[in-house]
DNA sequence: AAGTGGTCTAGACCACTGC
DNA sequence: CAGTGGTCTAGACCACTTC
């Protein structure tokens, strides 16, 4: 591990410990390089990773304030369906509706980067947490990855885990459309709730570490089932945010 | 401006115009540096500018690879809802339903950092895009700025803009949970909308500079008139992302 | 083996905050 | 005016990717 993410470790664990209070301010960048023996540049590194998390923030001229102590389970990092569900607490598990091959869409080739009517595997997935169903998945993934998706246990619990063991994949960027729609017959059905009330909508594209599309999404969660949490600030700066005006 | 915003603000107008192509490669640290005559630490504020909107990603030992060309109108920065709208295009109105000061609740208490049961000012408002109602926002402020806020002109546009000007406040940190609920029979009426249709529910909690809590907030948008988007990536590092492993 | 990004250091100057 | 964060430099070494 590398010695700003043991410094953001520190500082983590003693706002956690109530040593800096929601609310105080936290050391001077000068001060945490003499206690840890390391640069102030090791220590910015570090302090900038706990402001992308959240948890402090800052202006030129005054000192580090802390703003949280929790670390927001959110949307800075790519989480799994089942990552995020192991995470929280609960047991994920699901089972595949549908599976098809077919050729793509206009719309869907411009965002998996395929040529339209490109072959596509088309896959619809309920999935469940403690047992009780919470989303309708509908995944569109690109030919090249097909095989592999279709090699998969239709019970798996976690797609991004098989996909990583069985062929090195790894979903590395994300790009999400949040918003509310009204449940249509299946979904109502599939989700017991009653046709017209509202679901979660989350809409997805993934890209592979070499920026190559892997699938699109079409995720409908019941509501009251999921909250997504998202902490930002004015004008965020990842190395060392900075408070502007409101414009 | 500093010297990497510009480096970055060249680096973004080179992607958009195509020279750096989605899921292409960005030239190497070390030629930028040369290309723009800044050291590699400058050169590596800019391309982390860059992928901190989602627009590049990078993995050890590799060039870095454009992912999008689009700046995402997203949740790396906080803004007001007239400043979100001004920005897509929209002309931002509203209007205030109803102002009152009231003991707090307990977990406003919490929220907000004061006192339980200390006087708090609860506003509801009804705000429009181009006329059109989409959201009613129910804000609970705390005691110290409830005199500036209920100073404000009732169809004042953006309740952010006015507080800066008037006291100088700086809505600097915001903390958002967002899902979907169905409309009750008020909010059905207000927004043109049937009882129980789907709603996008964003909760906030907006901290000033200093890092005191200003407003807890309870928004509820008609389904189809906004959408939330966000970019992300595994193991979010704020100098240079990195990729991991799922797990 | 060469190229490239990730980490770290030591020092400098400036703009802003707080007293 | 002293303290502090924001920016920038020049150089170093390592881990990983690419060819």
């Amino acid at each position: 591990m590398a010695r700003y993410e043991q410094i953001a470790g520190d500082l983590r664990d003693a706002i956690v410990r109530g040593d800096y209070p929601i609310g105080g301010r936290l050391p001077s960048e000068a001060d945490l390089a003499v206690r840890h023996s390391a640069s102030r540049g090791t220590v910015r590194q570090a302090v900038a990773l706990l402001a992308a998390e959240g948890l402090v923030g800052s202006r030129q001229g005054a000192r580090r304030i802390v703003l949280g102590s929790e670390r927001s389970q959110s949307f800075t990092e790519l989480h799994s369906f089942a990552q995020w569900a192991r995470s929280m607490g609960y047991r994920a598990s699901g089972s595949v509706l549908s599976s098809r091959r077919r050729p793509c869409a206009p719309a869907e080739a411009v965002r998996l980067s395929v040529e339209p009517g490109e072959e596509v595997l088309d896959v619809r997935r309920l999935r469940r947490l403690d047992g009780e169903p919470v989303l309708v998945e509908h995944t569109v993934y690109a030919g090249w990855i097909a095989p592999a998706v279709e090699r998969l246990d239709p019970e798996c619990e976690s797609v991004t885990q098989e996909l990583y063991e069985s062929v090195g994949l790894v979903f590395a960027y994300g790009e999400h459309l949040i918003d509310a729609v009204a449940a249509g017959a299946g979904e109502a059905r599939l989700l017991g709730v009653r046709r017209g009330s509202p679901l979660l909508r989350q809409r997805r594209t993934t890209t592979s570490q070499e920026g190559r599309p892997v699938e699109c999404s079409d995720d409908r969660y019941r509501a009251g089932s999921v909250t997504f949490s998202i902490r930002n600030s004015t004008a965020a700066n990842p190395l060392g945010r900075r408070a502007g005006e409101p414009g």
